[in-house]
DNA sequence: ACCTATTTAAAAGTATTACTATCAATTATG
DNA sequence: CATAATTGATAGTAATACTTTTAAATAGGT
């Protein structure tokens, strides 16, 4: 299997963290720590000691821890995307290439040995529990307009546009994406902690393939009203 | 009209803010200043401030600002769920108690004269930004075991017993009620700050009108599959 | 191999945050 | 009117989110 890098750009960091030895134990153990204190509780100082380097150091690659998190969600979003045109490749149904974009979405995520410096599990928990935090915030307009947020447009609108195909006069098709991005993860998180809010239980089989019926149901359906 | 309290109880706040002026101060100058400065931003200090009164006072109130948060948005929804109560009276037709809940979730608030003391446009303008953040932490297992999340439960369980009488064998009503609460919120949200997300525009009249619609359309589908 | 530019480490410093503690002044209650 | 509860004033602490400076290490070009 062939070794890929995503290519993100702009103002996502300071200095390309996929460039160095030192940028990438910032990018990898950042996951690790994110996924195990929880973003409120994650430093920079934290993480320096942990890669034995300082402060300084990270400061150097992201302006913030902020601006660290936005990256990673950036990350996550570009790989699904990635994951869809792969999986997408040569069906020209669009019924079939939506099916397909919604099982991505909303399965189990392993490890994929192209990105060998992503630990894809655990980021998948971060992009459950903290994701939301990269724009429920008061800078978000800055942030947008400095494009932090293209990644996840650019996959709600590749998404849209097949719903468009299968019913052009559907009125909301990047709310109904979006609506569905959001729900496959806070299903998997009410699922966990607050299990009375989902149906999705672990003694009724898969919790990902429960997902994933879920989702199809309330896009299908929304789509053929 | 009435002036009414909604009763707020257990592991909420350390002393009841609704039974003195300075708790009352604290409640309503918080929604003014997490409104206005987010709340990460927001300290007890700066509340503190604005109220003539100290930090340790404050605390004495409520832990921290954490259990502030959850005790607004535990009264937003108590409301909520008191409007719906209100509003469905006398109608058996499950239909019409979910699309008069729906319409309740989806629509434009406003102040409330049976409730001077809270500024609901403010506070719903918190509930749409924050109050994931309620939840999406590390300590949301203990929280939910002191009970914290209860109203927000009982309004989805009681939604969700709508949806059970208009179609017993739907297998998702709680996870299709918190879909739809939450999507109510970010589409307002995204309407506002990130556009290209959603299809709610301003230009094709109310805002509030397309969140109910949508909504609507998202629920009644699911349910008649 | 050597010079220079860049990168990193080490250390220290600052303003702010999220509290906790103490004690005196004020206010409510019986 | 006495006493208990509440609040205000003040101070203090550990941690956070940075910034700055300087020196050491490393890399790239000739």
């Amino acid at each position: 299997m062939a070794i890929l890098q995503l290519l993100l750009k702009e103002n996502l960091f300071l200095r390309d963290p996929q460039e160095t030895e030192l940028g990438r134990k910032i990018v990898q153990d950042s996951i690790m720590m994110i996924d195990e204190l929880g973003f409120e509780k994650f430093t920079f100082k934290k993480l320096a000691q942990r890669i034995d380097s300082t402060e300084a150091s990270i400061y150097r690659y992201f302006e913030n821890k902020h601006r660290l998190l936005v990256y990673l969600i950036a990350w996550y979003w570009n790989w699904i995307e990635y994951r869809i045109d792969f999986g997408t490749q040569n069906i020209d149904d669009p019924k079939r290439r939506l099916e397909i974009a919604i099982r991505i979405i909303a399965e189990k995520k392993e490890k994929d040995a192209s990105f060998p410096q992503i630990d894809e599990e655990a980021l998948y928990r971060i992009v459950i529990a903290e994701s939301d935090k990269t724009y429920l915030t008061k800078q978000v307009d800055e942030d947008n307009k400095e494009g932090l947020f293209r990644g996840f447009k650019s996959l709600c609108g590749k998404i849209a546009s097949y719903i468009l195909e299968i019913n052009p006069d559907f009125e909301y098709p990047h709310s109904l994406v979006t609506t569905a991005l959001q729900t496959g993860h806070q299903q998997l998180f009410y699922a966990e902690h607050l299990p009375s809010l989902s149906n999705f239980k672990k003694s009724n089989g898969d919790i990902y393939k429960q997902n994933e019926d879920f989702l199809k149901q309330l896009v299908f359906n929304a789509i053929h009203a």
